[in-house]
DNA sequence: TAAAACAAACCGACCGGTTGGTTTTTTAAT
DNA sequence: ATTAAAAAACCAACCGGTCGGTTTGTTTTA
C-alpha cells in the first residue's frame, strides 16, 4: 500500500497535469495547484525541490504511462492477428478510441505544452521530451518494419516516415481538436492514415513486382 | 510612410512573436519585450492597453500575414498548371520550402501556443484562433474540392477530410522540428502526404470506374 | 517516538499596470 | 523653409499583488 505521502505527491502531480493542459506550465502557478489540492507551501516544497524539479517529474510521470499505454495497446493488437498490417490498423483504432473517448473535454499532448514553452525548461527538460517522441515514434518504427518486411510499398517509404506521419497526424489532430472543442477530429485523421495505409499496402510482398 | 509609432507597436509585435515562440505567452513578461525593444512600461501603455490586449492584437496580426503568405503560395500554384492536383502538390511543395528554409531556427504555430494555453486568453481570442484555423483549412478545402471533381479517389473521402489532415500534418511536423531541432521533419511529412494523394487520386474522373 | 507530512507566516523579486512629466514628431500657419 | 503649438511617443519612478521559495513550528503517520 502506498504511504500517505505518495498519495498527496501523485495528487499534486495529477492536478498539475490537468492545470497545465489548461493554461500551460509557466501559466500554472504553485499556489493554482495548492489551491486546487487544498494544500500549502510547506507541503509542496516538502514533496519538491522546486517548480523546475515539478516540470521535470511531472513529465516523466506522464511519460511512463503514456508510454505504457502505447505499449498495452500494441500488445492489444497483437494478440489479436498475426498480420502485422492488420496491427498497425487494429492499434490505430483502439487508440482513436482511446482519444475521442477521454473524460478530459480537451484532451491535449503533454510534450507539445514542453515544446512550445521549451525555453523554460532546463535543458536535461527539453532532452527528456525529445527522448520520449524518440521512444514513441520508435514503436511505430517497430511495427512498419514488420508491415514492410511483409508488404511491398506502392511507393518506396521508409518505417521512419510513416512513423513521423504517425505521431505528427496525432499531435496535428490533437491541436485541432482542443481549438475546436471537437473530441472527433483526431479520430477523423487518423482513419485517413488508415486509408494511405491500405493504399500503400495493397498487397502482400510475394504477390508485389 | 508609417509613422514611428506604428513602427514602435511593430516592432514590439515583431518581438514578442519571436519570445511567445520561446517561452509561451505566460512565461513572457512586458518587461521581457521591453528589455529587448529596448523601451519602457510607458511606451508599452501607450501602444496597448495591457498584456491581453498585446494577445489579442498578436494573433490578428500575425493571422494576417500568414493567409497572405497562403493565399500567395495558392495563387503561384495555380499560375503554373491548370490540373488541381498538380496545382496541390506544387502548392505543398512550396509550403515545405517555406517552413524547412526558415531563418527561425525553431519555427513553431502561433496558433498552436494559443491552443495549448487557451485559458489564459479570453473567449473572443480562443475564437478568433479556431476560426483561423478554420480559414486556413477552407483553403485547402477548396483545393481539394476542385481536384475531388476532376479526379475519383481510390478510397471514398471529402475535401474536409484531405484539408483538415494537411493541417494535422504541418502542425504535427512543426511539433516534432521544434522537439528534435531538425529543420526538415515537416518536409519529410508533407512528402507522405503527397504520397497519399497520388495514391488516392491515381487517375483522372473520367477513366475512374 | 522519531521521522514524515504538513500549516502558517513570511520574504525578496518580479509581475502587470499607473502616474506624471519630458522628449520627440507631426501638423499647420507663416 | 521657419516656427510654434498640438499631439504623439516615450521615460523613470512607483504601486499593489502575486510569483517562487524559505523558515519555523505543529500535527500525523508508521
Amino acid at each position: 500500500m502506498s504511504s500517505k505521502g505518495e498519495r498527496t505527491r501523485e495528487r499534486i502531480l495529477e492536478i498539475t497535469k490537468k492545470l497545465v493542459m489548461k493554461k500551460g506550465f509557466s501559466g500554472t502557478s504553485i499556489d493554482d495547484i495548492l489551491k486546487e489540492a487544498k494544500l500549502t507551501k510547506g507541503a509542496f516544497f516538502h514533496h519538491f525541490k522546486g517548480k523546475a524539479e515539478l516540470a521535470k517529474v511531472l513529465v516523466e510521470w506522464h511519460a511512463l504511462s503514456d508510454l505504457a499505454m502505447f505499449e498495452r495497446l500494441v500488445e492489444e493488437a497483437e494478440a489479436e492477428t498475426d498480420d502485422p498490417l492488420e496491427q498497425m490498423m487494429l492499434f490505430l483504432e483502439k487508440f482513436e478510441e482511446y482519444i475521442s473517448n477521454s473524460e478530459d473535454p480537451s484532451p491535449g499532448c503533454m510534450y507539445a505544452v514542453y515544446t512550445y514553452e521549451s525555453m523554460q525548461f532546463d535543458p536535461s527538460v527539453q532532452d527528456f521530451v525529445a527522448d520520449t517522441l524518440r521512444r514513441w515514434t520508435s514503436i511505430y518504427v517497430r511495427k512498419y518494419q514488420e508491415v514492410l518486411d511483409a508488404y511491398a510499398p506502392a511507393i518506396p517509404v521508409t518505417a521512419r516516415q510513416l512513423a513521423e506521419l504517425t505521431v505528427s497526424i496525432v499531435e496535428g489532430g490533437l491541436i485541432q481538436q482542443r481549438a475546436y472543442g471537437d473530441v472527433k477530429v483526431t479520430k477523423r485523421q487518423s482513419l485517413q492514415l488508415r486509408n494511405y495505409l491500405s493504399l500503400l499496402f495493397g498487397q502482400p510482398k510475394s504477390k508485389a513486382a
